[in-house]
DNA sequence: TTATTATTTCCATAGTTGTTTAACTATGGA
DNA sequence: TCCATAGTTAAACAACTATGGAAATAATAA
């Protein structure tokens, strides 16, 4: 993964209407969740939260279905994987045994 | 770790430079490396480089510590803990048989 | 087809961020 | 004390970001 992926994927999590509808879908799982029940639960105009899928769809950290007149939103996790191997490269000075680094998301 | 935490955490490093820093500290381990060293790696004025480290360090993403006339900065990677912790909360749906969430960065 | 619902795009506005420049504080050597 | 070096702070400005109303598009039901 490359630095400048990694900045605008951090930079997509780091809103907090865009953080908490990510950790949504995360929770949601494969089948995600549509659009507009997102923006309700969020509480957030369906304009304002269509502008945040698109930052975080244009970053791959999630994923859009159509289904009947719904768009079905959901968490891809390779992303995040690639993010978090990105942040903990080279951890502790190169000395393995001082750390547990994660290697998976989910 | 609160949402509103988080997102400072993820904000301090979604920035290129302060990415770059950031990881820069984490390869470095505990005793860190000097502020116009790093400023002079990464080819950013001493100004700019302060302005990062106050941000990176209001997040309590890295430390810092006079040395004589020098300020050495550090890795701290227990925000980065909380924060990986917080993005993988309820991961995959509470199906935790599908998932690898890491518990500890470094 | 027409109406209805779901979502997106366009636009203006308000607020935030990164950079430079210049001035400032702090430490240590001569 | 004076000087050079290391780092921080403040002001200004340009570039970017978030928001919601209105209009446009897309899908479906009547």
């Amino acid at each position: 993964m490359e630095s400048k992926q990694v900045v605008e994927a951090l930079s997509a999590l780091a809103q907090s209407t865009r953080l908490a509808s990510y950790r949504l879908l995360v929770a949601c799982g494969p089948e995600g969740m549509a659009a507009g029940q997102i923006a309700e639960k969020l509480n957030v105009s369906a304009a304002t939260m269509s502008f945040h899928f698109k930052i975080l769809s244009h970053t791959g950290l999630i994923e859009s279905r159509q289904e009947g007149r719904f768009v079905y939103y959901s968490a891809n996790f390779q992303v995040m994987n690639g993010m978090v191997a990105y942040l903990t490269e080279n951890c502790c000075g190169g000395n393995p045994a001082a750390c547990n680094v994660p290697s998976n998301f989910c």
